[in-house]
DNA sequence: GTGAAAGCGCTAACAT
DNA sequence: ATGTTAGCGCTTTCAC
C-alpha cells in the first residue's frame, strides 16, 4: 500500500542503497540515475518513513516543547515563533503542556526522552526559575523565559533594561518629571527588573526619585486599579504612571477616569507587554512589546544551531521589545498648568 | 549508553519476547518473572525506543493537529482541551500551524503523513469550510471548528441555537422586548446561524421582530462601534443589544457610552465568546462562553474512539456553550420609563 | 558509482 | 509460560 524505498528502488532497477543516496544528494550518484529515482519518488509521492529512519540514525526531526500553559495570553506567541523557525529547518515539534506544575514538567522531559527527540525547548520553565538544569541524556535544550533571568545554560530572555528605558524615556521625553511606577508583586524577577531599570532611567535623565510613586500592583486589572487610587491622592500628583504591565495599566486608568480626570490629558499611562488589552481598551493603551515571537523564533534557532554541534556553548540571548505609541501618552500641559495654579 | 530491552531481558535471564509482554502485561507471564522485569525497568529508567516500536507496529501513539493559527485567541484552547484527552490516553501530538493558507494545510497533511501518525485533528480547517474531505490513506481524521456548520465527516461544532437562545432568553427573561441584533460579518456559518436562532428565539418568545434593528458587524470592536451608534438613531430605540460576538459587544458598549447612555441601566449588551474583553471592560461583559476547550476534548475524544475501531460511522457532534452573567445585562426599568414619558 | 549485507530496537507468529 | 526467529524500512559501512 505504502510506497518503501524498496519499490522505488526496483522500478529504478537500481538497489535500495543507490536510491536511498540518489534522494539525499550526499553520496556521489550518477546524475541521471538520481534525476530518475527523484521522479519516480515525486510520482509515487514517497513518503520515507520516519520511523524507520530514526531507528538508524538516532536523529528524529522532531523536537519536544514543554511549555507552562499552551492556552496562556503569551507562550501561543512564542510557541508560533518556535514553529516557524523550526519548520524552515525541517523539524516538527512535539507539545507537552505542563500546566505549571513541576512534577509534571518533568515527566514531560521523560515522554519525551522516549519519544527520541533530538532536542528540548522549555517555555517559562519552573525548573529553570529554580535554577535546576534538567537531565537530559546529553541532548540539547533551550530556555525561553519572559520572567525570570536565571540566565543559566542556554537561554533566551527579554531585554528589561532595553524595554524599560523605552517605556520611561518616552515618558520623559514628553515631557514629564513626576513620573510613577506601579510595579509587578513581589518575587518575580520581572518586577525587580523593570523597577530597577525605572529608577536608573530616572536618574539617568537627572529625574528626582521620589519613592511614594512607586507603588505595588499584582500584574492584574485589580491591583493596578488599587495602586492607582493610592498615587491619586499624594500630594504631588504625578503626571504619568508608567505601569510594570499592561493590565496593571488598564486598572490604573480605570482609577484616573473614575476620579474624573482624563487619559492622556491629566495623566499620561504606558504599559508593558502589548497585549490585545492594549487595543481593546480606550483610549488605546501606549505600550512595550513583549517579543514572544521574535523570542521563540530566537530559541528555536539557538537549539538547532546546538543540534548541528552539541560542542557549542551555552549561550544567554536578550531580545528586545519595541515602543508602541498609541492614545494614552501625552504632553503633560494641563496638569502642569494645574500643578501651577495649585501653588500659586 | 540507553538502556534496551534486550538489557533488561539479560539482567533478568529472560528472553526479549519475555520481557516485551512481562512490560505490557497483555500476554500471560509468570508473575514472579514480571514483577522482577518490571522492578528492573524501573531501577533502569528503562524508556522503551518508539521508532522501533512502531516500526513494527505501524501505530506511533501520535497524533497530528493541523490549526489555522496557533497563536489566535481561541484555537490555543482548542488545542489544549485536544492535549489533556489525547494525553490521558498516552498519545501525543504534532501540530502544524497554517496560517490559515489552503496550501500550507495540504502540505502539512502530507508531512504527517510521513510522520506515520495515528489520526489527525484539523482545526478551524480551510477544507471543510470548502466541503473537501482529505485523502489520509485511510486514517480518521476529525474536524473541530467554531465558524463553519458543514457537519460532513467526524466533526465538532458549536451548538448555535443553544447558545444564541441563552443569550436573547436570558434577555427576555429580564423583561427586554425591543431587542436589537449585530451581526457578524456576511458570509460565515456563524453569522448565519446567530441571525436564524435570533429570529427563532424572538418569534418564540412571541416577540416582534424589528428589522431595523437588526444591523451586520464585522466581528471587531470597530464595526459593533458604528452598527450600534446606527441603531441608537432609530426611533424606538432598542432596551438591549445581543451582539454576535464579544468585540462587537466592546464596540456596542463604547457607542452606548459616547452617547451619554449607560450599560446596563438604559441599554444591556451581551455577548458571545467570553474572551478575555469581556473581563477587561467596565462594566463587565455578559455573554455566552464558545466551548473551546470542551470542543478541544470531544474532537480527541471521537478521534481516539475512531482509532480504536476504524469500522465506526462519522459522527457529527455539537458542544454547548453556557450563560455567564456579569453585569452589562439588567432589568429595563430606566428605559422603560423613558420611553413611556417620551410617548406621553 | 553501485550493490550486498548488516543492523537499529522492538513485537508477534510460531514453536515448544 | 517462555524462547526462537523473522522482519518492519531505512542508512551506511564495506566491498567491488
Amino acid at each position: 500500500m505504502t510506497i518503501t524505498l524498496e519499490e522505488i528502488a526496483q522500478r529504478a532497477g537500481v538497489s535500495r542503497a543507490t536510491a536511498s543516496r540518489a534522494l539525499h544528494g550526499t553520496y556521489p550518484v550518477k546524475a541521471e540515475t538520481k534525476q530518475r529515482i527523484a521522479k519516480l519518488a515525486k510520482e509515487l509521492d514517497y513518503q520515507p518513513n520516519l520511523a524507520a529512519r530514526s531507528l538508524r540514525t538516532e536523529r528524529t526531526c522532531t523536537i519536544g516543547i514543554v511549555v507552562d500553559d499552551i492556552s496562556s495570553p503569551f507562550s501561543p506567541l512564542i510557541v508560533h515563533g518556535i514553529h516557524d523557525a523550526l519548520r524552515q529547518n525541517g523539524y516538527v515539534s512535539l507539545i507537552i503542556n505542563t500546566e505549571r506544575q513541576v512534577e509534571t514538567e518533568i515527566d514531560a522531559m521523560h515522554d519525551l526522552l522516549g519519544r527520541s527527540i533530538d532536542g528540548i525547548i522549555l517555555v517559562e520553565s519552573f525548573l529553570q526559575r529554580d535554577r535546576v538544569m534538567p537531565d537530559l541524556a546529553g541532548k540539547p535544550f533551550v530556555f525561553v523565559h519572559r520572567l525570570f533571568n536565571s540566565g543559566v545554560g542556554n537561554c533566551v530572555m527579554v531585554d528589561e533594561q532595553y524595554g524599560t528605558r523605552l517605556a520611561v524615556e518616552h515618558l520623559i521625553h514628553l515631557g514629564h518629571r513626576k513620573i510613577a511606577h506601579i510595579t509587578g508583586p513581589k518575587g518575580w524577577d520581572a518586577t525587580n527588573d523593570r523597577l530597577t531599570y525605572f529608577r536608573e532611567t530616572m536618574t539617568r535623565a537627572g529625574l528626582p526619585l521620589d519613592e511614594a510613586l512607586i507603588r505595588e500592583g499584582d500584574w492584574e486589572i485589580e491591583g493596578g486599579y488599587a495602586a492607582a487610587q493610592a498615587l491619586l491622592t499624594v500630594p504631588e500628583r504625578p503626571t504619568a504612571i508608567f505601569a510594570a504591565n499592561d493590565s496593571i495599566a488598564v486598572g490604573t486608568m480605570y482609577a484616573i477616569q473614575e476620579a474624573g480626570l482624563r487619559v492622556p490629558d491629566d495623566i499620561s499611562v504606558i504599559g508593558y507587554d502589548n497585549l490585545p488589552s492594549a487595543t481593546i481598551i480606550r483610549p488605546k493603551l501606549s505600550t512595550v512589546t513583549m517579543p514572544c515571537y521574535d523570542m521563540g523564533q530566537t530559541g528555536a534557532k539557538l537549539l538547532i544551531r546546538q543540534l548541528a554541534n552539541h560542542a557549542l556553548p551555552d549561550e544567554q540571548i536578550k531580545v528586545r521589545g519595541e515602543l508602541i505609541i498609541r492614545d494614552t501618552t501625552g504632553i503633560p500641559v494641563l496638569s502642569t498648568l494645574k500643578a501651577k495654579s495649585t501653588h500659586s
